[in-house]
DNA sequence: CAGACATAGTACGACAGTCGTAGTACGACA
DNA sequence: TGTCGTACTACGACTGTCGTACTATGTCTG
């Protein structure tokens, strides 16, 4: 199996988490959950990585904050989760832009 | 027109100059001109970052240095001409299947 | 013939994102 | 009672890229 450098990726962690975001609010743990699932496995976040994101990302604007209850009963304890600015949304909408042209240009130097 | 964030690329800078270099020796000017010229001018790779990638590559193995003569007649001040290695090449096939399984994760995470 | 531009680099320090390692804390389950 | 899954936080190290600056030669143009 091949490994996905981090160079790769880099930069690329955000977007994959707003898209995520893009959806519905959610929160580290799981969201890191579904980034392995919708990649069939093929790349996994690590931890700190994506925690630093979250600090990243609120100080951009491009994510914002909220604790809530595990459960809709209160009960549990209280997780961070993070809700998709606008901000956050038009950013999404470049970087994917961006990706197309990046795409062409990675191509361009790749021999299959 | 949108602008190619340098940690996109980060990881494929190297791909890029061995891909030229799969061809036939070259040197720095030269390889930085190529670039730009086969990306469609969308990519024009740092100096500072072309140089220190030659530095890294030639202590990993993946390519040797050599001086030559800027024409054949022996005129002109000296350049240095990088070939590459076995090993780089092994080194670019590898990062070619790479850039498959990576374009297909990000793939997933892009709306268009 | 002076000055600009292309060629062909080197040096050095800063920065940002990722990663390794480690630790905390709770609940469920066996 | 102990392990596993959940849900993080802290901290320092590393690596590749970038900004800035500097050197030096050759060529073209007004």
């Amino acid at each position: 199996m091949v490994e996905i450098s981090s160079d790769v990726i880099r930069g690329y962690n955000d977007t994959m988490i707003l898209y995520i975001l893009m959806k519905e609010p959610s929160y580290g743990y799981e969201i890191s959950k579904q980034i392995r699932t919708i990649s069939d496995d093929k790349y996994v976040i690590k931890e700190t990585t994506l925690y630093s994101a979250f600090t990243r990302m609120e100080k951009n604007g491009h994510i914002e904050s909220f604790t809530a209850d595990q459960d809709p009963n209160g009960n549990g304890k209280k997780r961070t989760y993070y809700r998709i600015t606008e901000a956050g949304k038009q950013y999404y909408r470049e970087k994917c832009e961006e990706w197309d042209i990046t795409k062409d240009v990675v191509e361009k130097f790749i021999e299959h």
